[in-house]
DNA sequence: CTAAGGTATAGAGTGAACTCGAAGGTCAAG
DNA sequence: CTTGACCTTCGAGTTCACTCTATACCTTAG
């Protein structure tokens, strides 16, 4: 697949593309005769565990690391397991810390909505 | 309290805070005689629900228009009780996405372990 | 009174993650 | 064989969120 299609079917700009493999990000990519690059299907799935990753905070750098750690599963399994465990903690973290917010912006909102009543009533 | 009192209770420089505050995110600072800030006892608080905002992925603008809906409560309750809503399915949202990463990372993890034994046994 | 250390402002510098544009090579249609 | 839509690299520019520096004023202990 061109650099086109993958960045239409990812929604992640072609520059953009070029950028997360030049850090390190997209490995798979190989070369057409013309030089252009050529990705496999597997890369839209990987360029949106990318884009997941680093919405929910983690830097491009971070995402290396678990990428990498997947990567050399053949060799080095039992550190890539703890890897990915430190990485779900901070994911179970975060959870846990919206939840909590989660909670306060329903108060506030709630609180809101009845000032809102209130004024109404008021108006009437 | 001063500065220096705010920035140690809340693990965030000065430097931070006043630029915070330029940026609108901390509006109740008065100021001494000797044009020193002082702030209030809930700029503790204040503080700390920006940071995290911030570390939920909100940018400053975004937490700034949280704040500015929560201050106008009396001139404009309905909005501002949209607004969180917002935000509210924003993090509501970003808990899914995230226990969906988790499940993911979880299976990884686990595919990880085992390969980890198999190599292990393939030691003995 | 002096020295150390806290505070002020303004503005420059930093690093991350893009974002864009120029200059040029490739390709398929007409 | 040209036109237009691709593709390439490289390097400059942008935005965000700090982070630091310079210069100068304020405060408190000795």
């Amino acid at each position: 697949m061109k650099i086109s299609e993958l960045e239409q079917r990812t929604g992640v700009s072609r520059h953009t593309l070029r950028y997360y493999e030049k850090q390190g990000l997209l490995l798979e990519v190989s070369r057409r005769g013309n030089n252009y690059r050529d990705y496999p299907e597997q890369a839209v799935k990987r360029v949106n565990m990318v884009r997941q990753l680093k919405d929910l905070g983690f830097s491009l750098r971070e995402i290396f690391d678990v990428l990498d750690a997947l990567r050399k599963d053949t060799m080095d399994c039992a550190q890539g397991a703890v890897l990915m465990a430190q990485k779900r903690a901070v994911v179970d973290a975060k959870i846990a810390e919206l939840e909590a917010l989660r909670v306060l912006l329903t108060e506030e909102q709630q609180q809101l909505e009845r000032s809102a009543k209130e004024q109404d009533l008021q108006h009437q």
